[in-house]
DNA sequence: CTAGGGTTAG
């Protein structure tokens, strides 16, 4: 009896011990060990099988977690808990919510768990549902799940909401505000929300610390850390980590070597800083002497590799793993992707055997920028869950193809969608041209409660300006200063745009006034704005400052500078700085510099230098550039070589009617009648059609289009009216406008 | 053995 008893005693001891050695193995990533340890148990309890459950998890071993789970002999509420933490753990949401269902009760570990996988995985709506129907959420461990949820997805209003209506606030409440701030750039309510609290702990100061260091400001940083009573090991790496990512290696290395003590994530951390600033020969050296790595040194290291362009080393290092990741093999994927080289990125991608969203996502990535759309479509069509990061990526890809009908099938598919899914969709839209589109996306953002950001502006503002829709742009402008997005450098020059195509320069010179930190675009699109309006001299003084202080004008800029000369009639000025961009500044000529030249030259008179030039380029002349000589030969009435100007065009674009419209006047002044009816001919041939022009004018910010030969038009005579109107005006004041109606 | 806050890698 009494040695029964005792082998009890000691069994239970002895499976104890056990349970404990495979938690153990299991944190340490042994996974193999603790198998071995579970396989030769011979009494196993409900706590062995719970434990071995959450280290196969735990180690992305899912499925396998499953089938322990289904063997066991009795389950209970941890059990269940258990796996239903796996799919937490694995991002397998709709197993999870599956589990959730079926289980034979719940407690507030269940309930909790799965408020984490929606927030997770984005889905807030339905996570708070959930939150919402608990039937008992008196302790803050919900509350938490549910703040920290909405803190994640950056939607800090309604954490603090939760936060301040909550019974009972603990230290992890605090904390998963705070984090909310920290981690969404909101310093100023963070350091409100510390200052008041009661208690702190070693989290919420490096969660100050961390704020400071993604907010670039080391010195901040420094100080906080400095507050720090006991700094722990995420203390120094954190701070450790600012530095290399703002580039200051040295003083990064300087942390790691007075860190009191090191563990495998300070490591990684000096090793990854070392790979962002490229000095790889010092990160693997630190790669050779760790004492111990787990698969993030391996990713690391890798990734460095790949940063750099060493594909050949970085696949290297992937073969001399002594086990296999997805991490690691992702940005192996990702290195064959950066060099468009689908078939090796495909090969890695083929033997991962758990493949995860992540590296799903890397090789659609990467199908997309090689504009593989069909490819990607395949692969987005076979695994088995995608993420948000998934659809956006599919709706950028069929936008930049141009296949905007399939990009908004698949924004209509999505169930949950976020600020980029927005911003993708309507960049796509103003990219090809669907301007209206992009603005009414913008209206249906606001009305599913998106608010817009800075990559919503741009393309809208963009939109307007190709639109010349002034009424618009200005709405856009004060939503933009509104939301305070109205300074960001991008929206401001999207508006020096927006505001000289339709023709309002001083409010293009009020925004570019206003910036401060202009940037070369910012010069650039103030200087085409004014070419655009044919402020030549505005344009060339805005040039002369910006040599002056200092700046570099690129290519873009002289495109600028040079239309604004020809625009303006300053033929010497521009042939100044044609010589003085290729002299001075070393910019070899594009073939929209030498348009610009060829309507400079020409619009003076001088088609024959025009024609010079245009023979001696050293690259190949465009449409444009053709276009530019045709224009001239029409203007002053060159009829052979304006014939030979159209024949060139009529290469560059067969099925522009324009071309061959210009050309036929050319024939009908001389009254070579033949040629014009020759023209005729071909263009039937080749199928040109003569589209009717089109016009629109924004009124009351109504937007009224016109069509040549359009009787629809309610208010045809008075149009004509005042047409015939504005001619005699034009006519007075000595120039003679070529007019032909329809 | 299961949840909620902070550090590293894809």
């Amino acid at each position: 009896m009494k040695s029964k008893l005792r082998s009890i005693i000691d069994n239970g001891g002895l499976v104890f011990n056990q349970n404990v050695k495979i938690t153990q193995l299991g944190k340490s990533g042994r996974i193999q060990d603790a198998l071995k340890v579970f396989e030769q148990m011979t009494n196993r309890n409900t706590v062995t099988w719970n434990s071995i459950i959450s280290v196969c998890s735990k180690n992305g071993r899912i499925s396998e977690a499953r089938r322990l789970f289904e063997a066991m002999p009795r389950k209970n509420l941890v059990s269940w808990n258990t796996m239903l933490a796996g799919y937490l753990h694995n991002d397998r949401v709709v197993d999870a919510a599956q589990l959730f269902d079926e289980m034979p009760q719940r407690d507030l570990f269940s309930w909790t768990l799965m408020i984490t996988c929606y927030t997770r995985n984005g889905e807030l709506e339905k996570a708070r549902y959930l939150f919402d129907q608990m039937p008992e959420r008196r302790s803050p461990g919900c509350w938490n799940a549910m703040i920290a949820g909405y803190a994640k997805n950056g939607r800090v209003g309604e954490a603090r909401i939760l936060f301040d209506e909550m019974p009972v606030r603990d230290l992890v409440s605090w904390n998963s505000m705070l984090s909310g701030y920290t981690m969404n750039g909101e310093m100023g309510l963070a350091l409100e929300l510390f200052s008041r609290m009661e208690e702190r702990d070693l989290v919420s100061w490096n969660l100050m610390v961390q704020g400071c260091v993604e907010s670039g400001d080391m010195d901040s940083a420094l100080d906080y850390f400095r507050g720090i009573p006991n700094p722990n090991v995420v203390s120094w790496v954190t701070i450790m980590s600012g530095y290399a990512r703002v580039g200051r290696v040295v003083e990064a290395r300087r942390v790691f070597d007075r860190m009191p003590e090191r563990n495998v994530v300070s490591w990684n951390a000096m090793i990854a800083g070392y790979c962002q600033n490229f000095k790889i020969d010092e990160a693997l050296k630190l790669f050779k002497e760790m004492p111990e790595r787990n698969s993030a040194s391996w990713t690391a290291m890798i990734n460095g590799y790949v940063s750099v362009g060493k594909l050949d080393e970085a696949k290297e290092l992937l073969d001399q793993m002594p086990y296999e990741n997805v991490a690691a093999q992702t940005a192996m994927i990702s290195g064959y992707v950066q060099n468009m080289n689908m078939n090796e990125a495909r090969r890695i991608f083929d033997r991962i055997d758990t493949r995860d969203v992540v590296c799903w996502n890397s090789m659609i990535a990467g199908y997309v920028q090689c504009g593989k759309m069909d490819e990607a479509m395949s692969l987005f069509k076979q695994m088995p869950r995608r993420n948000l990061v998934t659809w956006n990526t599919m709706i950028a890809g069929y936008a930049q193809a141009g296949q905007m009908n399939e990009a908004l099938e698949i924004f209509e598919n999505m169930e949950e969608r976020n600020r980029v899914t927005w911003n993708s969709l309507i960049s796509g839209f103003n990219q090809n041209g669907l301007y209206l589109d992009a603005l009414r996306h913008l209206a249906s953002m606001g009305r599913e409660g998106m608010k817009p950001d800075q990559s919503t502006f741009t393309p809208c503002l963009s939109a307007c300006a190709n639109l010349a829709t002034l009424q618009m742009g200005k709405q856009i402008h004060h939503f933009a200063m509104k939301t305070g997005y109205s300074s960001d450098l991008f929206v401001a020059n999207a508006l020096i745009t927006m505001y000289s195509k339709c023709g309002r320069v001083s409010s293009a010179e009020q925004v570019f006034k206003d910036i401060d930190g202009v940037d070369l675009i910012s010069w650039n699109s103030m200087i085409a704005g004014y070419a655009l309006n044919g402020y030549g001299k505005e344009a060339i003084e805005l040039f002369n400052e910006m040599e002056s202080k200092g700046l570099r004008p690129d290519q873009v800029t002289f495109v600028g500078v040079l239309s604004a000369c020809s625009h303006a009639g300053l033929v010497d000025q521009g042939l100044r700085l044609f010589d003085s961009m290729i002299i001075d500044y070393s910019i070899d000529p594009l073939a929209e510099h030498y348009a610009c030249m060829v309507d400079l030259l020409g619009r003076a008179g001088r088609v024959e230098e025009a024609y010079q030039l245009i023979s001696k380029m050293p690259i190949k002349a465009n449409a444009g550039t053709w276009g530019a000589l045709l224009g001239a030969c029409k203007m002053h009435r060159r009829l052979e070589l304006g014939k030979l100007a159209a024949q060139k065009l009529f290469e560059f674009e067969p099925h522009k009617t324009s071309n061959y419209v210009l050309l036929s006047n050319m024939h009908a002044e001389a009254g070579r009648w033949q040629e014009v009816e020759k023209l005729r001919r071909l263009m039937k041939e080749r199928k040109v059609d003569k589209q009717p022009g089109c016009s629109w004018v924004e009124v009351k910010n109504r937007v009224h289009s016109f069509i040549s030969d359009d009787s629809t038009q309610p208010m045809t005579v008075e149009i004509f009216d005042t047409l015939q109107c504005i001619t005699m005006h034009i006519r007075n004041t000595g120039y003679n406008p070529e007019i032909r109606l329809h």
